[in-house]
DNA sequence: AAAATCCGCAACCGCGGGAGA
DNA sequence: ATCTCCCGCGGTTGCGGATTT
């Protein structure tokens, strides 16, 4: 293995950096600049590549690096914007001043990860927090009917445009900074007037194209439910009721889990974590077939140790969990249909898996 | 107290894409 | 049209401190 072409020439440092190397290093870019990175090294006195610097200086080094922890807010939207654009973390990054790729990157794949596979307790006494969510309906917005089809677009198409890309973000940053949009007035299937629902509320960028006519079923009625708009297509295929996918391939594949467990243990999808959640209002939401495959994960998890430390985040309080080896069935749709669910998240696929 | 294990984080690696020759 | 260089990104590794046994 060799390395970054960058790197060939001999007496590369590689390894962690010294408080000598980030000195000269931040005294250079802040007189000169950076402008080729694989100038940076020499010019610099440093014996590393310059993708070493590059990476130095944007993740540790910036004068706007932001450090610490990440805070309540910061960690909402991080979820919010990781069901709607997956693992892009740069991306996400942007959204968040200060912060790295690579710090949200480890940072979701270590405390959100753990968080996932020890999933809340399912109680039926609702904190005052949690009284927000439960009784938040589900919402259409037209800024993530955009989203949506946007989103769709996005991923379904070879030849969107940088514009397009740009349009998704500003529209991203709009509804993560504005209070929540009123719920749009009428429709036989409106949710009742309730709370705004919080900020860590994702989009859902499904495609929101109306159902067939001959759709009757409760599944079908799912369409005009404001908040769980699947496909009609998803929705028509008996054999796997499969949520369709997201932006980049989010969601690709991925079908319900149960939500309730016993003993309110829950596991994430296999896979390093790659699983999506739907919030269902503090409800269980099962689907019968599942169970004896729920059981048999059940006890996997069950054999992984167990949570002590309980899941008591607001916004996590109310996932469901997703595993990409089951199915969302009618059940489980009628189920969450009725608990007025309120938050969707999706987790990291795993779509580049072979 | 020492060894083993866990976990967070910094850094590396490989790949894809854009720009320029 | 092709090649090369460089940048930026996501995935992965490995170090070192913290925690557990």
């Amino acid at each position: 293995m060799g390395h970054h072409s960058c790197c060939n020439q001999q007496k590369v440092k590689r390894g962690l950096w010294s408080p000598e190397e980030d000195e000269k290093l931040i005294r250079y870019i802040t007189t000169h600049g950076y402008g080729c990175w694989s100038e940076v090294p020499e010019k610099a006195g440093l014996q590393r590549c310059g993708k070493s610097c590059r990476l130095r200086w944007i993740n540790y080094l910036r004068p706007d690096i932001r450090r610490g922890r990440f805070s309540a807010e910061e960690e909402k939207l991080i979820i919010s914007l990781h069901a709607i654009v997956g693992n892009r973390w740069a991306h996400i990054a942007s959204h968040l001043p200060g912060r790295t790729d690579n710090e949200i990157k480890n940072y979701w794949n270590s405390w959100i990860k753990k968080k996932i596979r020890k999933p809340p307790v399912m109680s039926t006494t609702t904190t005052t927090s949690s009284s927000v969510t439960t009784s938040s309906p589900p919402r259409s917005t037209a800024a993530s009917d955009t989203a949506a089809a946007l989103g769709h677009h996005l991923q379904t198409s070879p030849f969107a445009t940088t514009a397009e890309h740009l349009q998704l973000d500003a529209i991203i940053s709009q509804s993560l900074s504005l209070p929540p949009p009123k719920l749009a007035a009428g429709g036989e299937h409106s949710p009742p007037a309730t709370a705004p629902l919080p900020l860590h509320c994702p989009f859902f960028m499904f495609d929101t194209s109306p159902p067939p006519s001959s759709l009757t079923s409760p599944v079908a009625q799912l369409h005009q439910h404001p908040f769980l708009t699947f496909t009609a297509a998803a929705m028509e295929t008996p054999a796997s009721y499969q949520l369709p996918p997201l932006v980049d391939g989010i969601g690709m594949g991925m079908t319900a889990m149960d939500c309730s467990g016993h003993d309110h243990h829950h596991q994430a999808g296999s896979n390093g974590g790659q699983a999506a959640a739907m919030a269902n209002g503090g409800r269980g939401c099962y689907g019968q077939q599942q169970q004896q495959q729920q059981q048999q994960k059940q006890e996997e998890v069950e054999q992984l140790g167990h949570e002590e430390d309980q899941w008591d985040d607001e916004s996590a309080q109310h996932l469901l969990m997703w595993d990409d080896d089951q199915e969302l069935t009618p059940s489980n749709l009628e189920a969450m249909e009725s608990g007025a669910h309120s938050l969707l998240f999706m987790g990291p696929n795993d779509h580049h898996h072979a």
